[in-house]
DNA sequence: CCGCATCCTCATGGATACTG
DNA sequence: CAGTATCCATGAGGATGCGG
């Protein structure tokens, strides 16, 4: 796009920098974790290079993105400032947003575990945690998502050998759906997996939306 | 854009519905009110004749706009579905993230003031309102908005008649400002002009962050 | 290999003119 | 008034090249 709309509106100006094809997309991919060109190109399919090197550079101008040096001290690594990073809100808001969307499932699109780091505490945002904790691992793919409801709220991280209170195995819209609160346990519970303390797993997916 | 990213992800569906150039624009217009084709021309300055047909048809076949029959029962409105309502969310999250590009002003930019009935309850959003209850009209341009404070949160509307507290005069970026929380009205009293009880525009003003 | 830069093709966006 | 039609400029996407 690169026009500018020329409005004096803050979403017309947010637009003016993250409006274009594939920036949202990129800050997605920076808020998981700093990456590397080669890593963008990877959890972007269908990028091409030349675009990828300019948003990059676009959002770099505009201070949404900076270049450090890898710990080799030759390579870079894109990342986001603070106000880039920022954006984990707006991002959030679209990706509930977009519950309705995932439902029907992936109908053959690319899909990376690593994108249910930001989207599932988007999903659980708004919901209010139990009293009592809770620990659950999600399976996908093999990959482990750690879950862990506390009363101050939920926490999503990769599984990094904390013990789990219970492992649930479920396909992704199972598990999207779940954590929209569009699907219940009850309703899927032949869909979904469970290994371990069927109850942990209730006070993660039964706290109700504010 | 139009191209698909075909990424099972939430962000990457919620772009391909209004991801495209001028979409979330539209949407903004319809928030403020159901609007009609010379309407949204009027409103989204800059937009081609044919782009925004295209881009209505596309948010009607997506479920976030739909036609109705004005009351002459002749004449089309267009207007947001429940669904496409909801984007008030994301929206008013990229609206509080473009503070920073706010403050730069106008810069020769258009301007309608009914973005202001958008942008103002995006920036007083997490601020606690105060014990106090207070009403206040922003003027600008000679259009006057009622920011009105209860314990119970900030509204924003056109003012219909509602008595006052006080009114304040200010120049857009300022008053932008004052509601991100950026400026305080000691800092640019002599920018601002207040008609009334000045306690009541600190009551409105003085919220603080949650 | 990685990190881009260049080239080419075609879809999309933008401005204006025109029509039911 | 509410769009279509047309034409042109720009941007996206894919392939390839190339220095480190």
């Amino acid at each position: 796009m690169g026009r500018n709309y020329r409005q004096y509106c803050g979403l017309a100006r947010a637009l003016e920098v993250v409006g274009d094809r594939w920036n949202l997309l990129i800050v997605r991919e920076l808020l998981i974790a700093p990456a590397r060109y080669r890593q963008l190109i990877e959890g972007l399919p269908g990028v091409a290079t030349n675009l990828l090197t300019d948003r990059l550079r676009d959002l770099e101008a505009a201070g949404v993105v900076e270049r450090r040096l890898a710990e080799d001290g030759a390579t870079v690594v894109y990342a986001l400032t603070p106000w880039g990073a920022a954006l984990r809100e707006p991002i959030e808001g679209l990706i509930r947003w977009s519950a309705p969307l995932m439902v029907r499932g992936p109908e053959g699109d690319h899909f990376h575990d690593e994108w249910l780091l930001i989207a599932l505490p988007a999903l659980f945002a708004g919901r209010i945690s139990p009293e009592s904790s809770a620990a659950i691992g999600l399976s996908v793919n093999g990959q482990l998502i750690q879950v862990q409801a506390t009363p101050a709220g939920i926490e999503v991280s990769p599984h990094e050998g904390r013990e789990l209170d219970a492992i649930v195995r479920a396909e992704p819209p199972i598990i999207l759906g779940l954590a929209a609160g569009m699907l219940t346990l009850d309703n899927v519970h032949e869909l979904v997996d469970i290994d371990g303390d069927e109850a942990a797993v209730r006070t993660v997916l039964s706290a109700q939306r504010s």
